[in-house]
DNA sequence: TCGGCCTCTGAAATCGATTTCAGAAATATG
DNA sequence: CATATTTCTGAAATCGATTTCAGAGGCCGA
């Protein structure tokens, strides 16, 4: 039986399909069949359209869209090598500043017909290599993470994946990682300065510091101690809170300082989370912001412009980093030179939950009638 | 020459790759080779570990670890036809309660060995369209979306897909599609009793309602006004104030409110975002809450229990949807027997935003001596 | 000790798209 | 008109892991 060229057209399903798979998914040999073509002609309609005559190829399309046959990316990247797929992985996706990153980054991503995958480490370097190693299995093509510090297994593996990288919302990362972000110790010692010109002699911070891997806010704090021991007023151990990144910690890393410095007059947070909790407790015990305490916050969350009074912080430009990481992978992916890293601005928003100290300050006997 | 049985050892790469990648990358027969079995064997070690003499699968493992082989998704894809991953449509990733979901979502999928791909919709449905096309290409086994109201093509190019799809946040949705999570309507109903039974006869709504697809919110306002009807008090359109999803709509929509119905004595906000901008315009025109107004919210974020006075809201277990996500469609993709729909507690979280309308108020003369 | 059964391993086919190589058709050149 | 180019298309090899099928070897009972 030698005309079974064209096999007769059994297009329905066999009543039910062996594998998995109920209606056996139209492949590219299907579509070949309909059009007369070989399914080489058909590759090439979808990858290098150009390269075919116009007539052939409409009338190719048209049949690709009547079938609605959709390539196997599977059977693509096995062929091709590349995924069309980057990941990256956040400490938390639970701070509005990765989300918005994250978010930019998905948006740019997915104009160039690259897709996202998405990882937390909790701020654990440990699940952080694990998540890596994962995305790498998938054959990603390029990887974003966050921050500077990352073990030398984390390095290895990249490097032996020959996986483009860029870090994020720092301006160097160890290892000659190239990095997108913001210089976050010249930011706070900005705002430090800040504080000190308008009289401030007697300073706290807060800063979530206890993950190990967390190097952006202990870039914020040296800014902070640095500029402090420029100036002559370097912070003695109890006047540095550390914490971690929720707003209650805030509430009682502002207790304790206060317990132990009674006399601030300046509390300098790493994160706009924990200084949002320190202005909760402040109010709630009576400390008046910014009169008896000003206080200074990071990353201009959307709350901090709401807060009364409104909260002086560093706004982060996370969605430019999101756009930024992703066109360097695209571009890096395609193969184009690159620059090392890209420092962004970042930018001091001066609110009113600073202002100058209480000049009639005198140590301890601190009173305000309320109301 | 039929001695090439062994090729020596050439291990090193040869100066130059000619196919992109420089290493050749190690594959399964690299690791066959080295432990003298058959790629066969290998890959049953990896897949199948208990069907393998224990000492040569641990062999076997010793080559894998040794030469850090790592094995290609993308034709283990094509061979097997899963790709063990998964895809979600977020409408942003700025919502606390969104990023809080796909956290516990990624959690938990990794644990199974999935990863997960991300896509925002920015609350718009064809957006959300072309996500998911671009997700079905890249072959994903399962698809979580959020909310009930889908348009018929993207339940049409589910339904052709076979692709298993789970929607969250609502207790049920359109064509047919499983859903987790909570009641929306019932929820804000039971808020709206609980106003009425402290003697609130006033009532206002704000509510995110501009976006088409965002049925929660839509579900949510009807808590309110059914509850108010059911008590004689229907809501007059001017009472409701359509707003999005921002805080400075929350501020804005309360002082309209109060400049169209000065006499308002309770507000509910179909979000804890809208409830916070409320409260803090209310502050600054000087409304006291809840001695003058109560407030309330819906979603419980962090800072609602953070607020002064702390935010009465209903609390939504985002993560537990999340985690009930993931495991409905790892159970889905595995062909167990599924429930349709899960319905998830809510909590009414009463707070200090609330409380009894002012006594001295005329109208409908209800009293209630407050402390 | 031998056949039979069971356990474990290897050879080879397979998944679906891409791409090289070469040949057919169409066009330009002598 | 014949040959040299060029343009376009098809056949077939390929990517790397999985899995079926069958065979090799070990164990048991008789």
């Amino acid at each position: 039986m030698p005309l079974t060229e064209r096999p007769d057209p059994m297009d329905k399903k066999p009543t039910i399909a062996p594998k998995g798979r109920q209606q056996p998914r139209v492949k590219i040999e299907d579509v070949a069949r309909k059009a007369n073509v070989s399914p080489a002609t058909v590759s090439r309609v979808l990858n290098h359209p150009e390269i075919v005559r116009p007539e052939l190829r409409d009338k190719v399309m048209r049949h690709i869209t009547d079938l609605s046959y959709t390539r196997d990316s599977a059977a693509r990247a096995l062929k091709s090598g590349r995924m069309r797929t980057v990941g990256i992985i956040v400490p938390t996706l639970a701070l509005g500043i990765f989300a918005e990153g994250v978010e930019a980054l998905q948006n740019r991503l997915s104009e160039s017909g690259y897709t996202l995958f998405i990882a937390n480490s909790q701020y654990d370097q440990r699940r952080e290599l694990q998540e890596l190693q994962s995305l790498i299995e998938r054959g990603i093509d390029g990887i974003v993470l966050v921050g500077g510090s990352h073990g030398r297994e984390l390095r290895a593996l990249i490097e032996q994946a020959r996986v483009p990288v860029i870090t994020t919302y720092v301006s160097k990362a160890a290892g000659g990682i190239p990095a997108i972000g913001i210089d976050n110790e010249s930011a706070t010692r900005e705002m430090t300065e800040y504080l000190l010109r308008l009289g401030h002699v007697r300073f706290g911070a807060i800063a979530n510091v206890v993950a190990a891997s967390n190097d952006r806010s202990r870039a914020r704090l040296e800014g902070i101690q640095r500029a402090l021991s420029d100036a002559g007023l370097p912070l003695r151990p109890t006047q540095v809170i550390k914490a971690d990144y929720s707003l209650a910690q805030g509430r009682s890393a502002l207790r304790q300082l206060l317990t132990d410095h009674p006399d601030t007059t300046a509390v300098i947070c790493t994160t706009d989370t924990l200084a949002i909790g320190a202005m909760a407790e402040a109010r709630k015990i009576g400390v008046a912001v910014p009169a008896t305490l000003s206080i200074t916050g990071f990353d201009d969350v959307e709350l901090a412009a709401q807060m009364d009074p409104p909260l002086t912080t560093v706004s982060v430009p996370a969605a430019e980093i999101g756009r930024g990481a992703a066109d360097y992978l695209i571009n890096a992916i395609a193969g184009s030179p690159l620059p090392r890293s890209v420092l962004l601005p970042y930018r001091l928003v001066m609110r009113s939950s600073t202002g100058p100290p209480r000049s009639s300050e005198r140590p301890p006997r601190r009173r305000r009638s309320p109301g």
